[in-house]
DNA sequence: CTATATTTGCAATAAGGTTGCAAGTATTAA
DNA sequence: TTAATACTTGCAACCTTATTGCAAATATAG
């Protein structure tokens, strides 16, 4: 079965054609993608709203999570990792390229555990690393 | 010489109770705010305009910096460390409370370094734990 | 104290995101 | 295959957050 339909049922989510595409998209991309983006790669076939709502389901089912970034954007990426619904494991660094603005998962590089000041007590962490992409050296 | 005047001498920047005011919450504050909470803080005697004007020329300055975070709000925090204009030396690790919220700079914790793959070189790097502070232990 | 440069507040505008609701589509069971 | 049900979509309106131009007000330098 294709991957596309067996990720939708696996989360008990109907199969529509907006989910299609935008999941879709987040398939073949090596990296995050912003509301914007997913905008343009559709040709606004779908309404903004729709977009919104299919975001966040997806990020309520564990299949994309959002991305720290410095600035006030929302990007979102695959979880490649057993994310489950309600919770997420995205345990992997995400590279900004300052030259083409990219942002990429780096699967295999695990973000390091750190020591904290006592009575803290972590539960998640992210790591997020800028600087220049393999592509644009 | 008060340490609020003398930051803002340091920096060129004219003083004014504005900036004044919105500097000695930063140097009052153990850990980030966010534009509504300079607002709620100041008890809108500034103009929301002013408010954000001022946070971005002490971005420019290099007296405060933004805080990456995993939403979509922008949170700023004083720069302990030595930083310049257009030049920022944040790299300690950021904590964001699960329970009340609250965002600290754990300004002792740095931020490890990580092996990225081979052609990417890293200018800068961030990081954000969350989980349980110290006061909410 | 005056002249100049900078900063502020207002109004208008833009960007980004959310909500209610009716119409449309997917799914389920017969 | 079809009908009933549940879910999803698109539209319109709205809200929050952020930005810009400009005139009035304030700070600084001389």
């Amino acid at each position: 079965m294709d991957e596309l339909l067996d990720i939708l049922k696996k989360n008990q989510l109907s199969v529509t054609a907006g989910r299609k595409k935008i999941l879709e998209l987040f398939l073949n991309s090596p990296g995050a993608l912003a509301h914007a983006d997913i905008e343009k790669n559709t040709d606004a076939a779908f309404d903004r709203v729709t977009v919104y709502r299919t975001l966040q389901t997806f990020v309520d089912k564990g299949i994309i999570h959002h991305i720290p970034t410095t600035d006030n954007s929302i990007l979102y990426a695959l979880c490649r990792d057993n994310c489950e619904q309600g919770h997420h494991h995205d345990n992997h660094v995400h590279f900004i390229c300052d030259n083409c603005g990219k942002t990429i998962c780096l699967e295999d590089v695990t973000v390091p555990e750190v020591k904290l000041p006592n009575g803290f007590t972590p539960s998640h962490a992210e790591m997020v690393v800028k600087g220049i992409c393999g592509d644009c050296r």
